[in-house]
DNA sequence: ACACTTGTTTCATTATTTGAACCATATATT
DNA sequence: AATATATGGTTCAAATAATGAAACAAGTGT
């Protein structure tokens, strides 16, 4: 597509990416300065994303100050697209195997354009827990997760986000750009990744790659307090059982060659073929591959 | 609004709708035809909602076979539909709380159209139990917590819901308008419903409303296997926990009346007013009547 | 009483959507 | 092999649907 045509669609859909965690709902007159657009264009807009259900409307009888925050439809639809991510309950089952070995939070983070977000969590059954939600979007640069998914995303990306801000979440975020790029090459090498307070101080992750017949489609992660994965032995344990839960999905999901999963060239490559990963003869839909947008 | 205007952002998001539990993604001639769209229309629309991120695109290198599923982007919006739902976590905590009281899955479901909604689920500790999907849509005559909201629903939602197709999931699964009303009318005198193995066999489910100055916002409801609801004196600690959690969280979303909560005319009103409904002071922003989409 | 903001509607202008037809390519059928 | 029939993708004149300035109505703050 050419010089990116002005789209109708995309300005309704633009009034969706207004919302935040910190901003559920919004008027029409501040949707119509956040976008640039005149109000009464905005006012459309926003009735016509109510008619349709993605969003709802709360018109205070008569007067001024309605407001529209994100309609319920969207959650419907937003289970849908998790499901796509995980058609056969494959990747939840692994989860909450994992979660009752560990007892810790188990979490399966994607890519999604220039962030990750929590596509699946597990809680613990600990009464008291990290709560990691659902849907959420994070950095690519912070946490075990995160980075193991940058670790294999393409250059240009990798450069995007080393470039932009590197915000410091807690003094134990990585910022320097060096730094991080040396992290990446680790994590290719050894098919791995560990974090200690990068996003909230106290705690630690521990993550590794889902990997199917195309590529590193997300990660799986196990989070909790610091504490448990300072020590040397628990920690062994942990991720033991981290990677075989990774690899069991991975296998499952078609992918073939040798594990941990590591950068073509670190290790001997599996046979014929020049890379890692085989051609998924697995006769499965690829809905995950689908479901990420993969090319 | 008159005549319904055609609506182009209307027909892309109907794009969105053509997904479900069994249809995960779609190719564009599908897409069409579901539609009624020429094919040239239904491509450009389905490509910029790509561009938009709510859907994501796998295209078979060059040839056919590209398939469009819901995208990751509609998991962040989801998130942020189920948040405002509840911005301060006060129901969320009321829910672990009852979860850990009863050990039982614990729903918050709210009515979207003529459906109900699943907007927050908190399954129990034990390793063996139901799992009730977020985002997951049900019909608002069968069950306990879905009927309940359809028993404070405008008459015109009541009357289209027992006339539609009224489907028999099992035998228990009360299909007959005249028997549902009754149903209806007993849930409103007594502010409480429980259905026994009315969507799955064997299970049971027992549902209170949750109340905010304005009226009745969702259903607070246990689930389980139908055994330990059938043994009156669990049942009855199981209920009293239920009414006691939805009283509470009634209460600090602005309800002030009797409770349990009950048709006016059921019990004497308060006292000033005329209904059971307070003027809800309490200053919070009334970001769940919002996101239900009460006028 | 005044100025200001907000939601909502109108309407002539304009630009975007539209959709039949067409191309290229891959699979199924003969 | 050759043909037929799908598919995804593109083109372009026609016309439909989006646009936005202005005006209206109704509330709030000063």
């Amino acid at each position: 597509m050419r010089g990116e045509g002005p789209g109708t669609v995309g300005k309704a859909i633009a009034l969706l990416g207004l919302f935040d965690e910190s901003r559920l709902s919004i008027s029409i007159a501040e949707a119509a300065l956040a976008t640039g657009m005149p109000r009464a264009t905005t006012y459309r807009l926003l009735e016509q994303l109510v008619a349709a259900g993605l969003l709802t409307k709360r018109g205070v009888d008569g007067g001024r100050a309605t407001r529209y925050g994100p309609g319920l439809r969207l959650l419907e639809l937003g289970r849908l697209a998790a499901r796509s991510l995980d058609p056969d309950g494959v990747i939840r089952e692994a989860m909450e195997r994992l979660r009752d070995r560990c007892g810790e939070s188990v979490q399966f983070v994607v890519a999604s354009g220039d962030a990750a977000i929590y596509a699946h969590v597990v809680p613990p059954r600990a009464p008291i827990h990290l709560y990691v939600g659902w849907g959420r979007r994070a950095p690519l640069y912070a946490g075990a997760s995160t980075r193991l998914l940058l670790a294999w995303q393409p250059e240009a990306v990798v450069r995007r986000v080393l470039e932009g801000p590197l915000v410091a979440y807690t003094p134990h975020t990585p910022t320097d750009p060096g730094h991080l790029r040396a992290l990446l090459a680790e994590i290719r090498r050894t098919g791995y990744a560990i974090s200690f307070g990068e996003l909230v101080e106290h705690t630690a992750e521990m993550a590794a790659p889902v990997v199917d017949g195309q590529g590193v489609v997300g990660a799986l992660s196990l989070a909790g307090f610091e504490e448990r994965y300072r020590d040397p032995a628990i920690a062994a344990g942990l991720k033991a059982e981290l990677l075989a839960a990774a690899e069991e999905v991975s296998r499952r999901l078609g992918y073939r060659g040798p594990w941990p999963y590591v950068e073509p060239g670190s290790v001997a490559p599996p046979e014929g073929r020049g890379g890692p990963a085989g051609a998924g003869e697995e006769g499965g839909s690829d809905a995950l591959g689908a479901a990420i947008g993969r090319p």
